[in-house]
DNA sequence: GTTGAGCGTT
């Protein structure tokens, strides 16, 4: 089982591989993504980690409030966008 | 070449 990860205050170079390389020294990390603007290209600045279900709490606890590459970024389980209103 | 709260693609 996986879960998502939402991931927010990230710096703008941050590259969905650099989630990768940082989540997964806490558990085992399915995939790494950073949203782009669709439009522009750029980073929006956040991103979302699946990662294992039995490694989640662990990641989360790790990585919330944590420095990454000179910003506080947040961590915890990201929604579905069908519950987004 | 910029910006700073947020919850994304198929």
């Amino acid at each position: 089982m996986v879960r998502t990860l939402y991931v927010g205050n990230l710096p703008w170079a941050t590259k969905a591989e650099d989630l990768q390389e940082a989540f997964s020294r806490y558990g085992e990390i399915i995939s790494a993504r950073v949203i782009t603007d669709r439009e522009t290209g750029r980073s929006r600045g956040f991103g979302f980690v699946e990662v294992a279900d039995d490694d989640a709490d662990a990641i989360i606890a790790a990585m919330n409030g944590t420095e990454f590459n000179g910003r506080t970024i947040t961590v915890n389980e990201a929604r579905a966008r069908d519950e987004r209103p």
